[in-house]
DNA sequence: ACAGAAGCTTA
DNA sequence: GTAAGCTTCTGTT
């Protein structure tokens, strides 16, 4: 090696978990055998020595290597027995990666390092010695903080997944010390993943400030004494040789011994057959195909490679959808080890003929297009636009997405459209973009756009057209917003919903950015980089177009990339009937519901305001009368300070703040013993709560064009299936106490209305009777009888003619106990009883309903074995975390996939409802409209003369809401009332 | 201006 | 013991 050279270090152990939890799963379709890291690190290794080949557009290697961690046990364990002892297992599924990867390495002619006794960091640390000696620069390819001590003038770091270039600069902006720092920054923070102790409290920007403030670790230690912070001088002087052996730690060796010198590691050409036989029996087919281009290779020549797998174990959940029989039978699972499959003789064919083929292929072509915002035009006039419409048409698909002025579809001006109809090929096209000296009569518009209504009636037949299929990221949104100007849009896929339908429960939101960055490996321009954010923001009529459309253009790029990647993997994972049976078809469904709103009474809320800013004075009057001094009440540190301190009351448990706990549950204990002053906060707390959430925030929220409130329902925020509701949240207005049903009075029908409300009674009990095939609750359901009673007259032997109500209590807490995910400590809180005692109740419980336990040690069993439950309905829910062997974590999703069986399947059923609803109304000439879901609640608004007819087609939607697709052993009752508020209806 | 904790509302 | 969203306070940015 020579100076000018340049090595590239390729950190192979990080990169194999991070391209594990990185890219989605991917099994090798001839046998299972799970490949995503192998392909990931296949794709970005080929793709770094091509840039070799082509010294202007990337950086041009001579030496490469790969570098790998030899085992866990290195010098460090040594010095720290606890160093990276908390770390797990790796997944079952990346176990036989690992032993593919270095055949890759080994298959594309690089060195493949690795040392017994230290990490592939320290082995790196030594090349970058070696090699800035010689006076040539170095890349390592890794984005490991631990490795960011090595980035210098001659030394940077390469991010492949984010494409990033990680040099001086990026270090100081990530980290805000330089990378000679990052040693002492790290020996401050410590490392939990690592077990580096480090200094506790102290984070980054801490660490960062006292470097900056104190020069290095050891002027900090040594001057310690002058910090101003109090607790944090204590901690620091406290934990100085905590740092001193951190700093040991993360510091790298950088005189390994090695036994390849700089000129092993020269940079070979690739044998071509030898490399395209490991990806052939790989069956990565578009790599295959791209690797014989570029070194001109007949792949039928080629014989798969001889490849051993460490371990091949594969675990496919069934696939079946809606429609399907209840089932929970644990998939089967092949512990055996398979030999490798050679592929088929002839020529894999470039496209996919399985569906989870498709998907891999998909993947495989979505991350190997660039993304390039600067090549997206705006259009500016009524022929290109017709020429747009025109191309879109014969692609037969749009993906497209709406730029506006809010966050609320019943208050956004539209502003623009952006839309796409292949990968990289998108317009945008500006409507009412603004100088900033706009004036009300709509003057400030910018040139060179086409009128609104102009553009859209030459847009309303395309987004209306059935023979092309429209994509949206969010489409809720946007049929509220364009059916606002009277385009219906139809039909369409939703990515979020996609997703939703994939992966709910696995980590990461289901946004655009969010799958964006999980799937195409690319972080999209965020909003707020255009227009601001908090006071400062401007409309995104102000933002230039230019900016606009690369930003919008990009939007719309993404979510046709994304339905590309995602849409195949519905039929792979065999979840394409959930999706379109549960979700997609809810959307227009809520667009409407959203669009109605509920009309809401000011005048109500007004005077409830009033009363309850009078009742809270009074009580504030005689807290601090109690107290002697005008203390904020709302300020539970300050609270905590007075009763406890000052008053010197009995303090019960500490938040993990290390306050005293405030709560109401705690208070009123107090207040039981006899004390007054508990008592009235709990009092002041209500009246403030009710004021401030509900009478003082709701007129906020009426529409000034229509009137009413208009909620906003999510449909993918939940894990379990259930939608949520904000702006307002109307699923948590109050109803347990006659105070707080007073606001329910305030959301009233149209005059000559009536609001219908119709809710399924106890329909997760239900659920749980069917799932779980209980006969006595069954028979309890069938017959119409108490289900409360019912239980506590099983478990406690005694009639339910006259039963004392606390035994009644008792089994009723412990039936939602099992909906919970039943623990004896929780049962034990809730019924203030010692653990002991309500671990006696579930005991007997467990032996006078054997079919619970069973179900519930069966569902723990699936989930932990698939690492999902399913509903009835066959959607999924995902708990990665099920594994874990931290007992807490664990038990807390245990209880979780339990709970979700039974939220998520009576989610499903409303859904399933809500989707039927508006037909079934139709077809009986009801004129009545849904306006709101509460979970387990339909609220409807109709025209008085219709109530009487409305309250049976409702109900018979509802009850027989889960058929045709699952036959319910249960009835499902529902109530339905009519009144003139929600509060009566109700 | 924002984030997290604490607390409270619902099913 | 499950699932959510909103307000206030508090400390950091």
């Amino acid at each position: 090696m020579k100076k000018g050279d340049h090595l590239f270090l390729v950190d192979g152990s990080g990169y194999i978990f991070r391209a594990y939890h990185a890219l989605p799963p991917l099994n090798r379709k001839s046998d299972g055998l799970p490949t995503s890291a192998v392909l990931g690190f296949c794709n970005m290794v080929w793709k770094l020595m091509q840039d070799a080949r082509n010294t202007s557009v990337g950086i041009a290697p001579t030496h490469f290597a790969v570098i790998f961690d030899y085992s866990s046990k290195t010098f460090r364990s040594d010095l720290y027995p606890e160093y990276k002892a908390n770390r797990s297992a790796p997944p079952e599924d990346l176990i036989p990666q690992f032993g593919l990867i270095r055949q890759a390495t080994v298959a594309f002619n690089l060195p493949c390092i690795e040392m017994e006794g230290f990490e592939a960091d320290d082995i790196i640390a030594t090349y970058c010695r070696l090699a800035r000696e010689v006076g040539a620069d170095t890349t390592i390819v890794s984005s490991d903080k631990d490795l960011m001590q090595l980035v210098g003038p001659a030394v940077r770091m390469y991010d492949p997944m984010k494409d990033r270039r990680i040099s001086i600069p990026e270090v100081i902006e990530k980290w805000g010390v330089p990378p000679e720092k990052m040693i002492d920054l790290q020996a401050l923070t410590g490392d939990s993943v690592d077990n580096v102790p480090g200094v506790p409290g102290i984070g980054p920007k801490t660490a960062a400030q006292l470097l900056e403030q104190f020069g290095d670790l050891d002027g900090l230690l040594a001057r310690a004494s002058e910090i101003k912070q109090e607790k944090r001088r204590e901690t620091i002087i406290a934990n100085a040789d905590k740092a001193r052996i951190s700093r040991e730690l993360v510091t790298l060796k950088n005189d390994v011994p090695l036994k390849e010198g700089l000129d092993d590691l020269v940079l070979h050409e690739p044998d071509g057959p030898k490399l395209i036989g490991f990806l052939k029996t790989m069956e990565f087919t578009t790599l295959t195909r791209r690797v014989a281009e570029a070194t001109a290779t007949e792949i039928g020549d080629v014989q798969a490679s001889a490849v051993t797998v460490e371990r091949a174990d594969t675990a496919h959940g069934p696939d079946v959808g809606a429609g399907a029989p209840p089932r929970q039978p644990a998939p089967q699972s092949n512990d055996a080890a398979k030999p490798a499959q050679a592929v088929r003789g002839e020529d894999v064919p470039p496209q996919g003929d399985t569906p989870s083929l498709l998907s891999a292929l998909r993947l495989e072509q979505a991350s190997a297009r660039k993304i390039d915002p600067s090549a997206y035009a705006p259009i500016r006039d009524a022929a290109a636009l017709k020429a747009w419409v025109a191309e879109a048409r014969d692609a037969g698909i749009l993906a497209f997405d709406a730029e506006t002025t809010s966050s609320d579809p019943m208050q956004a001006d539209l502003i623009g459209l952006s839309m796409a109809i292949a990968p990289g090929r998108a317009v945008y096209l500006p409507l009412a973009h603004r100088n900033g000296n706009g004036d009300l009569l709509g003057g400030g518009l910018l040139e060179n756009q086409i009128p609104v209504r102009e553009a859209l009636a030459l847009l309303k037949p395309l987004l209306e057209d059935r023979s092309v299929l429209k994509i949206v990221q969010d489409m809720k949104y946007d049929i509220v917003v364009m059916s606002r100007h009277g385009i219906e849009v139809a039909p369409f896929d939703d990515t979020m919903l996609i997703s939703y339908v994939l992966d709910a429960g696995t980590s990461g939101g289901h946004d655009l950015a969010s799958l964006s960055e999980k799937w195409l490996g690319h972080a999209p321009a965020a909003k707020k980089e255009l227009a601001g954010s908090g006071k400062n923001a401007i409309g995104f009529d102000q933002v230039d177009i230019e900016r606009a459309t690369a930003y919008a253009g990009e939007q719309a790029d993404l979510a046709l990339r994304l339905w590309q990647v995602l849409k195949p993997r519905l039929p792979a994972k065999g979840l394409v009937s959930v999706y379109e049976r549960l979700e997609r078809p809810l959307v227009p469904v809520l667009a409407r519901m959203e669009q109605r709103g509920i009309s809401v009474d000011r005048q109500i809320l007004s005077r409830l305001s009033g009363e309850l800013a009078q009742g809270a004075a009074r009580v504030e009057e005689e807290i601090y009368g109690i107290v002697g001094e005008r203390i904020n009440i709302g300020s539970p540190k300050q609270l905590g300070d007075i009763l406890f301190g000052k008053m010197g009351l009995p303090g019960g448990s500490k938040t993990k703040t290390g306050q005293w706990s405030t709560s109401a549950q705690l208070l009123e204990d107090l207040a039981a013993e006899g004390h007054e002053l508990p008592r009235k906060i709990v009092d002041w707390r209500q009246l403030t709560k009710l004021k401030s959430t509900y009478t003082d925030a709701l007129p906020g929220f009426i529409n000034p064009g229509t009137n009413r409130v208009h909620t906003s329902y999510a449909l993918a925020a939940t894990t379990t299936g259930r939608l949520s509701s904000s702006d307002p949240n109307l699923q948590n207005i109050p109803v347990r106490t006659a105070e707080g049903r007073k606001i329910r009075t305030a959301f009233i029908a149209d005059k000559g209305h009536k609001l219908v409300s119709a809710d399924y009674s106890q329909i997760e009990l239900r659920v749980l009777a069917h799932v779980a095939e209980i006969p006595q609750l069954k028979q309890a359901f069938a017959d119409g009888a108490d289900i409360h009673a019912i239980t506590a007259s099983e478990m406690f032997n005694v009639p339910v003619e006259g039963m004392p109500s606390e035994v009644r209590r008792r089994a009723k807490a412990i039936n939602f106990g099992i909906i919970y995910g039943i623990s004896a400590f929780g049962l034990a809180n809730q019924l203030s009883i010692p653990r002991e005692e309500a671990g006696a109740y579930i005991k007997r419980y467990f032996e006078r309903f054997p079919g619970i336990r069973d179900y519930i040690e069966e569902t723990k069993a699936y989930a932990r074995e698939n690492g999902f439950v399913e509903t009835i309905f066959g959607r999924r829910i995902h708990y990665p975390e099920i594994r874990s062997s931290n007992p807490s974590v664990r038990a807390f999703n245990e209880r979780a996939s339990i709970n979700a069986r039974l939220q998520g399947t009576a989610a499903d059923i409303i859904r399933r409802a809500m989707v039927h609803m508006e037909e079934a109304l139709e077809k009986a000439k009801l004129s009545a409209r849904m306006l709101l879901q509460v979970h387990d609640e339909l609220i409807f608004e109709t025209v008085e003369a219709e109530v009487e007819a409305t309250i049976p087609v409702v109900r018979k939607v509802m009850e027989n809401a889960p058929m045709p697709a699952v036959s319910m052993s249960v009835p499902l009752h529902v109530d339905a009332r009519a009144a003139d508020n929600w509060d009566e209806a109700h």
